[in-house]
DNA sequence: AACAGTATGTAAATATATTGACATAATATG
DNA sequence: CATATTATGTCAATATATTTACATACTGTT
């Protein structure tokens, strides 16, 4: 009789899977729960502080693209819609009409945005990083990146298969 | 002139935790976007995914109180009286009033909702993990699973400090 | 130039997830 | 035993984050 429904190898994987995922979905808790709090004294939240960590790169000199901005952080357009509605609210950034495309916005830090970015918060996710990674020699965070982008480059294919049919073709 | 506030490395340091919780992000937005559609048709999320793969442990045989299950998932106890207030609405989990103390309520998995994880949502969870860790050695699983857990001590002590003192000592 | 397809942004509905404030019950301390 | 503290759960407000559906603007082909 079958009790393995697979090699037993592959039960082995799927146990450690089940336990690999459980502390990444603790980690995404915790990382949302204690990052938000790092930087609440400034009004901002984990995404904001994304959003802010994108447009604050020398590459971003000139602002970025509202679709440029979700393909970078990885969210929908329709939350990052969101988002920037209560950063400009708080006036961190601003948005504009784009150049080319009149549908287009140009999202950009403002002023105000820079200081707050640069004097208060920055020090305070730098504070953060030092007591999240405290025990983390520079290996061990090298090693720590790797395995995420890796992880990352996998469920960032199943999530474009699942965007490209939905239901089948049409 | 000082132009490094710290020492060099520590500058290094920074770069590299920046880059590793930028990951983190976008790995925990992922997650749960590839994760919910894995299991949408089952009317399931990944949080109410976390709550039956904590249920069916043969630990919880006997239910799990509230509290219980807010501190193995680490999220608030808020926060999961929503999700369990759905669950128990679409038939998937049972909720009693605790035995000894009146406050507290048992979570039990019903029949239904044993024969919708078992039947239905496992299969496609474990078709997910083969497909999110394709090219993950086991070795790679083990090693991903430690620093995981390792940031996970880390951020849970930020949490509980946190928690002790929101504004310092009353 | 007309027209199909695609890209961009918004609106509404639903599900997480947090904090703050409240009520109630159990526990500890005097 | 009375009282202070703690533990447990709920309600309300706010911020993410997704999906579906829609409006508009650009692009490419014919």
């Amino acid at each position: 009789m079958i009790i393995e429904s697979d090699d037993g190898i592959s039960q082995a994987r799927i146990e450690l899977a089940n336990r690999l995922f459980f502390r990444l979905y603790q980690c995404a808790n915790l990382l949302h729960k204690t990052g938000t709090r790092a930087v609440q004294e400034e009004g901002l939240t984990t995404q904001q502080w994304a959003v802010m960590g994108a447009l604050s790169r020398p590459k971003a000199k000139d602002g970025m693209g509202m679709g440029e901005l979700t393909r970078y952080l990885m969210v929908t357009r329709q939350n990052l819609s969101g988002v920037l509605k209560r950063m400009e609210a708080a006036g961190h950034i601003q948005v504009a009409p784009g150049a080319h495309d009149r549908r287009s916005r140009l999202i950009t830090m403002t002023e105000a945005g820079r200081y707050v970015w640069t004097q208060q918060a920055l020090p305070k996710i730098h504070a953060y990083y030092r007591q999240a990674l405290i025990d983390f020699s520079v290996s061990d965070m090298t090693h720590s990146l790797h395995y995420l982008m890796k992880l990352l480059k996998n469920m960032e294919k199943m999530d474009d298969a699942d965007s490209d049919e939905p239901n089948s073709q049409p």
